[in-house]
DNA sequence: AGTTAATAGTTGCATGTGCAACTATATATA
DNA sequence: TATATATAGTTGCACATGCAACTATTAACT
């Protein structure tokens, strides 16, 4: 075991899982008692909406989100079910789906964010200073640094 | 939208939460690539030989690895049925279960701690400098402070 | 052009997870 | 003591996820 992490290291990794476990779970106890939908959904959404045109290559959004094509594919069938989304064809490659939000699409994703961002607000900002929002975000990015997410 | 976090807040969150699926998900694929069981069969084990006798209720384990009961319930089924542990029923509450780990379930732990601790090393410790990491885990503990994990 | 390899997306299967209902025992209350 | 209530654990069902196999189309190579 020649580079075993140090006592420092795993108390770290430990409560970056923990904190993160916790957390995400409030954000979604905080929609289920809503009557909203999880947060996934409103991931996709919020990709969806956040583009010019509102729309987006299916595969493009599995990249955005980090979700797997799979997993994605059938997390649109759900949202499609509900009619939060549209899948058309794609005239410029004819194996691609183009995925349209919806008029009740864009309701929704208005109505879950303040809901979220309430639980972002509490979760984040009221426990850490101004200057430990900011040393967190610095920290996450260092984390993600080494393992791009897309590829470029 | 009274209290809407600031962009900074916003960002910190959208990192913290890409950061853990990222790293959790690095040290899946490891343990995986070194044919080993996931992450959470770890949990369980390590919880069960960290306590003095080696054993454990059922519902402690539940409780410090942050699992609801009937999800425990099978994680258990899974590891004893692979000989990892023991069941065992309890003297004192007679409802309840006392969880043991094996011979083979301590091997098992021994032989995933250094391909678990490896992953730590290079996801925590090499993008981080020391006072980073101080850092993380103090922001953690920030965080976790106000959500209460076990019953008191 | 024609074959091969790569990509986008879907589907079947096994596994994992959340929720509610259920059994059995323990604790509290009248 | 009798009844009500809470707790430990399991199970059935629905849903979500990972993996591998599959179709269809596009890009790469000869």
């Amino acid at each position: 075991m020649e580079t075993a992490p140090s006592k420092q290291t795993e108390i770290a990794w430990v409560l970056l899982i923990r904190a993160q476990q916790v957390l995400l779970g409030q954000v979604e106890i905080a929609l289920k008692e809503a009557g909203l939908p999880p947060l996934s959904w409103y991931d996709v959404l919020l990709e969806l909406s956040r583009d010019p045109g509102s729309d987006l290559r299916q595969y493009e959004i599995g990249e955005r989100i980090l979700l797997s094509k799979h997993n994605l594919s059938r997390l649109i069938d759900r949202l499609e079910r509900d009619g939060l989304v549209n899948r058309q064809a794609c005239d410029t490659d004819g194996r691609g789906n183009i995925v349209k939000i919806t008029k009740k699409g864009s309701q929704l994703k208005q109505k879950m964010w303040p809901v979220y961002a309430k639980t972002i607000q509490e979760l984040i900002a009221e426990p850490l200073t101004p200057i430990q929002v900011r040393h967190l975000a610095e920290i996450m990015n260092a984390l993600l640094e080494k393992h791009p997410v897309a590829s470029p």
